[in-house]
Formats: C-alpha cells, sequence, structure tokens
DNA sequence: AGAAATTGCAAATATTTTTCACTATTTCTT
DNA sequence: AAGAAATAGTGAAAAATATTTGCAATTTCT
C-alpha cells in the first residue's frame, strides 16, 4: 500500500486543496492554474505544483489542471470516495458536540458507534448514533471493525481507554486529550489539545509581535 | 515584547512540560532532570535542554531543574498566571461544547463573551458567559478588549467575521472553520480543522503502514 | 576529596520544506 | 500555420527547521 513518501506537509495541504476544488466545481470552473489556487489557498504556487507532483502528472502544461478530474483523483486520494466509519469514545460535551458536529460534509466519515459509561446515556441513540456502554468497547470496535476512534474521555482514563481501542483494532486516533497516549507504533495519533492551542496561540502573541 | 525567536517546535513542547512539571508538583516532587522528563514527555533529553536553554539556564548543573521553579517560569511564559479573556464567536453546536469545555483547567483561560446571530439564544446568558448578539461583535470586543477569538460560525461567513473581529482588535484567532482566513499579518490565526485533522488522519492509515 | 550526575551550549548533523530556474508542452492569437 | 503566451513538471539549490553530539562547567553525593 505505501506508494512513496509524501511530505507530512504535503499530506496536510490536501484537504484544503481538496476543498478549494469542490468551490471552483460549484462555480461551474473546469480548469485552474496552480498560479490561481496559490492564491486561493495561500500556498507558493510552486509549492502546490511540487505537491502534486508527487501523485504524478495531473495538470496538463500550458494549460494548468482540469477542476473535475483532479477532484477525482483527490476523493480517491483521501479517501472520500468510500465512507469510513469512526467510534467517537467518550460522550460528554465535547463528545457530544462532535456527535453533531458535520464531519461528513462531504459524505465519506460517519461516526458509526459512540461509548460512554455514563449508564443514563449508554443503550441510547444520540443524533442517530447507538452508544454503548464503555464495557463493550472492544468487542463492538472488532465487530464492527472500526479502525478510527476519536477520543474525548477524561484525560485520567486516555490511556486505559486506548490499550482497550488498540487491542479492538483501532489504527488511527484522533486524541482530544491533553495527555500524549502511548501506542504500538503501527497506530498513529492525531493530537487535538484545545487548550494547548489556544496556549501557543496566546503564548505567540505575547511573545511575537508578529509571523 | 519580542524577546528571541523561539523555534516553533520548542513552543509546541511547551505546554507539555508544563503539564506534566504539575503532575510531579501534585507527586510532591521537588526536583526533576532531563533525563526524567524525557521518559515522561517522549522527548529526547537533549531536546529538552535545548528547548529549556532558549529561556536561560533553568537548571543546576550536576542537579536537575527545581520543579516548582520551573513552574512558576513557565507559568509566566504561558501567561498562565494571568486570565486572558476570550471570545466564543458562534454559539453553534461546537461553540456550545466549548462554552462547557474546561480551558480553565488551569484557570488562565476564560471564555468571557459569545456571540451568535440566533435570536433566541442573544442576550441570554449560556454555561456563565453572556451571549450577545453579532451585530454588537465589534463593539463589545472593543469594550471589553479582548484580543483572542475562538470562531466556530458557519464558513459562509468566516470571513466577514474575522473582518469584524480583528476591526475590534482581536489579535488571535482559533478557527475552527474550514477556511483559511485572510488577516493583517498582526494577527495570528491558529487553525483547528477538525475535518482536515480526520482526513489527514485517514489519509496516513491508508498509505503508509507505519511511522 | 573524588566520583557521579547533570546542565548548558556551540557546533555538527539531519531532516524537511520551499523556492528557483529552466525545459517541455499546450493553448491562444493573429 | 506560426509565433507568442501560459503553464506544468522537476532537478538542484537554498532555506528553514529541528535534533543530536560531545564536552566543559558545575553541583551534589558518598
Amino acid at each position: 500500500m505505501t506508494e512513496q513518501k509524501i511530505p507530512r506537509a504535503t499530506a496536510k495541504r490536501l484537504p484544503i486543496y481538496y476543498r478549494y476544488l469542490n468551490i471552483l466545481l460549484d462555480a461551474d470552473k473546469t480548469r485552474v492554474s496552480s498560479t490561481e489556487l496559490s492564491e486561493a489557498v495561500k500556498v507558493d504556487s510552486a509549492t502546490i505544483r511540487r505537491d502534486f507532483s508527487y501523485f504524478g502528472a495531473l495538470g496538463k502544461r500550458g494549460y494548468g489542471y482540469d477542476v473535475e478530474s483532479l477532484i477525482k483523483f483527490f476523493r480517491k486520494i483521501l479517501n472520500q470516495d468510500r465512507l469510513t466509519n469512526v467510534a467517537l469514545i467518550g460522550v460528554g460535551n465535547l463528545g457530544h458536540a462532535l456527535l453533531n458536529f458535520n464531519f461528513h460534509q462531504d459524505g465519506n466519515v460517519r461516526i458509526s458507534a459512540a461509548f460512554d459509561v455514563n449508564d443514563k446515556i449508554a443503550n441510547t441513540i444520540q443524533s442517530g448514533v447507538p452508544i454503548y456502554p464503555m464495557t463493550e468497547l472492544r468487542t463492538q470496535l472488532e465487530e464492527q471493525q472500526i479502525q478510527v476512534a476519536i477520543l474525548t474521555v477524561p484525560s485520567e482514563v486516555a490511556q486505559q481507554v486506548t490499550d482497550e481501542a488498540v487491542a479492538g483494532g483501532v489504527k488511527g486516533i484522533l486524541n482530544f486529550t491533553p495527555l500524549r497516549v502511548t501506542v504500538p507504533k503501527d497506530v498513529r495519533v492525531q493530537n487535538v489539545d484545545l487548550t494547548n492551542e489556544l496556549q501557543t496561540l496566546i503564548y505567540f502573541l505575547e511573545h511575537y509581535n508578529k509571523d
């Protein structure tokens, strides 16, 4: 599966390109040049061409890129053409918001199971998603073959829950917990630490006057 | 104010160090070495020393670092010793969750005003935070001298709201919108794009078998 | 007093990312 | 159809960023 090493920086820009391409499509644009794209997404045009080139020759010299086929291509790359089922572990404040959050705006990610220790909500359906008790975490993940989990539990239990999720076959974790969880190296964790983000933001504000 | 250029990578690790130091403090540890810290936060000890050294000589050779004074120092650096008032713009799903979110776990960030277009919630108080109508965005920001905003509005209006916020004096924006907003260069934007994060995560899962 | 521990830091490396500069194509214009 | 204009693709250079090494200086420990 591993084709070739795409730089992390590039991978992070892909969704941004993808999103803008869809805007172009909606506006009935059929072609776009790297220069044009550059202005919209605020990335140097050479960088864009370089990014695209990791995937082969997607454009036409002297012409630009065909919006539709580019979208089609990225859709595959970004797994937009396939539904990815995701588990939400921890249905507190944030978890609840994520249940309603429009992850599937492009129709590719769906929270198909949620878990919580709270008896009050376990075994109910919230926003169309079944909530299982935490005790069933592992078995449900296995059964439903879910490989991606969003972790929004209190940090005290984060590691333990993570272990359980990994045991259930999870390979990717979007971790909203401030805790840096430990996982086997074939599991990827993407940390989203809101407090951290805010602090970093404030830090930069205080310590740099521009940038 | 701008003291010296701290690498971005370092700045991002600071909150992590800070958090762990507090754990040590809670455990009544009075000193810690870079090696010890290293294991806990999973960062090479040399990197930690390097990171710390940007701020001067914080430790004692042959001894290590004094937990308490290190915390005290970082608290200043990270503005934990001062309350930063933050505005929440857009009280939808996610916004609502953030209102309840424990940003102030260390008591330094407080959402002190929220804004929404919805008449039903404007001019009410939610989770202890006053919600103002969006029309008052600029004036309230000015009046309350809020410099940091969390943006959780629909992306269609993101740019427009951002402009308004900037006009109101905001210097830092935590942007939950998928839109890359344009701001003057003295304003810093930190993007938190959840859909993007998930997509990137899934992308890596599919395309790399480890990392 | 001597051994052990440990920071601080300059310099060396390594890694990653961006940009330049140019060629090859294709499209557009007249 | 010829020439001009536009534009992708890309090797190589440069720049930016981050990590690691190696060791002197210092402090603590026994």
